[in-house]
DNA sequence: GCCTTCCTTAGAATTATTCTAATCTATTGA
DNA sequence: TCAATAGATTAGAATAATTCTAAGGAAGGC
């Protein structure tokens, strides 16, 4: 199989995903779905993320690659976390799930939701519904 | 009772909550702790605060409001709440508890602690403590 | 292939926040 | 009470993250 074929076969789950999700399947976002979505779990900022699309040799410039983030967050491709004040991070996981943050380093890593449970939630304010639950869990290193 | 006595016995309280928190009680600093420890349960950004601050009559620069709340998160007199990307909440309940967050209007709302439960908890990562878990539940007014 | 629509881009603009260095003020102890 | 000093406040500049703008570029339909 010619690489050129192979590179197709590998593009073409990501494009059907965007085209399914109503994005055109541009080279920018084909290029960025590959880098996020080929591991399951990722969280990254749009600083991380086009740091990695240039290291691999895709050029993109930071608008698109925040313009990318939120399209895809806008169609549940990715869901966004805020955790820590002036940053935003972008996560690859759009079950239902919840948070570890670390508050030194800055790492996230998911709580999956079976292993939490949030009982007793009082009704949601009048006029409103419920759209998300999300539990973080704010740990610190140890010193030992 | 004059109006001087009046405003000293006001202040006292406030005087004597800055000082045991280890915080030189400055012009600036009484005049916002008032504002923010008059109501029970506020939540202010900086810039709502300097404007209050303003309108009030007390002549404030937005650094020492910047100051000032980050002194008071760190003496756990105020706690800060991130929910929105580029912008942070302080909220002067430091008791435990969570937040319902309107994401049309960008207000916070209290839930008592004793209105959530959150078991079932993973232990926290190896080398690891937990420092705080915060439930946020994000809702969005419902069309009529 | 051509046209239209949508996308991407560089660079400027905006927003929230922090820094700097000068000035001012609360505290302390003589 | 007051001078010395440690700490606080300030305006304005600086920074960081993000968004905007307007112009050129690329996908999709016919």
């Amino acid at each position: 199989m010619s690489e050129e074929i192979f590179h197709k076969r590998l593009n073409s789950g990501v494009i059907a995903r965007l085209r399914y999700a109503g994005l055109r399947p541009t080279r920018q976002r084909i290029a960025l779905a590959k880098l996020l979505f080929q591991a399951k779990e990722r969280h990254v900022t749009a600083e991380d993320l086009h740091e990695e699309a240039l290291s691999a040799g895709i050029s993109v410039s930071l608008a698109t690659i925040y313009n990318t983030l939120h399209q895809f967050t806008q169609k549940e491709l990715l869901r966004e976390v805020v955790v820590k004040p002036g940053r935003s991070y972008f996560d690859t996981n759009t079950d239902e799930h919840h948070h570890f943050f670390h508050e030194k380093t800055g790492r996230l890593e998911d709580i999956p939701s079976n292993q939490i449970y949030v009982s007793a939630l009082p009704d949601a304010p009048k006029g409103t519904k419920v759209r998300r639950i999300e539990v973080i869990v704010r740990v610190e290193e140890t010193a030992d």
